[in-house]
DNA sequence: GACGGTGGTAAGTAAGTACTTACTTTGCCG
DNA sequence: CGGCAAAGTAAGTACTTACTTACCACCGTC
């Protein structure tokens, strides 16, 4: 049972360099080592990796590895860090700007729920590191939370409650509301990823998905859902929200 | 850094006789050792779990966890299997019985969803198990797959089925519907065990939470929803299910 | 009361582990 | 060319790991 020690991908950097085993600067193959590293803890986790490796996979002595990361714990925050910050998507706000503010429901969860979806598809290192991380109690998972799960809860959830003052929508917790949608989508991104790779219990686009999640919850939570609400609808309705049960 | 290396909790056998030091029979102090073992490995997962850790907690020398399990990877897999197998609630047909037979759609969701809520908080460890093992592509995420969400796939998506057939429901993939409920479910627990265990998102109990799953779900896939359903509804409906949109 | 089997251990072993040290190669620039 | 800093390594070190071996201590029983 030898596992082959080979990163799933060579990225940017120096991809041919690196086959061909040649020199390069400092700052190419530190970016080389974390690269290779993503792909080796996400796969393995920080304990079921060793420092040897990863500079195997890395095609280097493991001098080299703690020559950019003094210890093994460094290299692993700085992966952390990198998927944090460098996230490019990282921004719920403005993927859903001009649909929050034309009070388009449908698109703005539509919208947000793609974005996520691919996003989890595109990167599915992303979602096991951070599973990784949350698991062994690492401070990422702090930090992700903070600067982005609640961030999420305050857009979609302030949006729900005005959405909530327009009288459109019934009057529940918007955090429940927030749950159930982030539910459904990262629960939908782990099956994909983790337990059911090979679609045997559902097999369906992103789009289809987050078309079918976001008419689930807006059936789910808005008055009058009688009116097929098809593509917009018009802003401002008169009347106050009341729950259908407090 | 320290980790105290201590269960936290020392369950039925011989709880007593453990704090003593006292001598076990053979059976017990397996099954101790399988306790013990479970609480470290839910915390750390395999490969940051020593076996050094693991006979320390339970209060004998290393020797005697390999004279129990032959190897480490075999104490893991006992444990997997003893709480896969040993599962309590691990039926969720009958725990919904009744309420499908009466095609109570309120109380067959509902009770599904608190049974699974209160399940994933008594026993938070088995989920951070099933994690560990997912990621770490044990086995036991396959069984579990197949042995019991293939199953609930199965059950709640042939009862939406049926209630689509009964012109109750709309003509969306059942399946859909299912990962979108169970997506709250599951993902509501994993914010309770893992992301935010003080609960700043969102607090509430286990009770509302299946409360407002079920209603959602409902509201999102019912046809007719401006007839609030407060307890049950008259069975068969005249009509044929028509999609909203296909 | 010697005996045998079972629960239990102290003290290993060989193969990792993270991390270092002392050293060699390579490209670059005056 | 010659010099030199930076890229890179082989071969460690000190320690931990999973797993063993050889040996006790207790206790029912014949």
């Amino acid at each position: 049972m030898s596992k082959e020690i080979v990163a799933t991908d060579v990225p940017a950097p120096a991809a041919n360099l690196a086959a061909a085993g040649a020199r390069m600067t400092a700052e190419d193959r530190k970016l080389q080592i974390l690269q290779v590293a993503v792909s080796l803890f996400s796969q393995r986790g920080f304990g079921g990796t060793t420092t040897r490796e990863i500079a195997q996979a890395a095609g280097v002595s493991e001098a080299m590895v703690f020559r950019h990361f003094a210890t093994k714990q460094e290299l692993y925050s700085a992966i952390l860090d990198h998927k944090a910050c460098s996230g490019d998507s990282m921004n719920p706000e403005q993927m859903v700007a001009v649909a929050l503010k034309q009070k388009d429901d449908r698109a703005v969860f539509e919208q947000l729920a793609l974005g996520a979806l691919d996003h989890h598809e595109s990167d599915p290192e992303f979602q096991r590191l951070l599973l990784h991380s949350a698991l062994e109690g690492h401070e990422l998972s702090e930090m992700f939370f903070e600067k982005f799960i609640r961030r999420v809860y305050e857009l979609l959830g302030g949006y729900i409650a005005e959405r909530q003052r327009d009288g459109v929508m019934v009057n529940i917790d918007p955090a429940i509301a927030v749950r159930s949608f982030i539910g459904m989508i990262i629960h939908h991104s782990l099956n994909n990823n983790l337990w059911d790779p090979n679609r045997r219990l559902l097999k369906i686009s992103n789009k289809e998905a987050a078309k079918h999640f976001t008419e689930i919850l807006l059936h789910g939570i808005s008055i009058n859902p009688e009116s097929k609400p098809e593509k917009k609808r018009s802003n401002k309705v008169a009347g106050n929200a009341l729950s259908r049960k407090n």
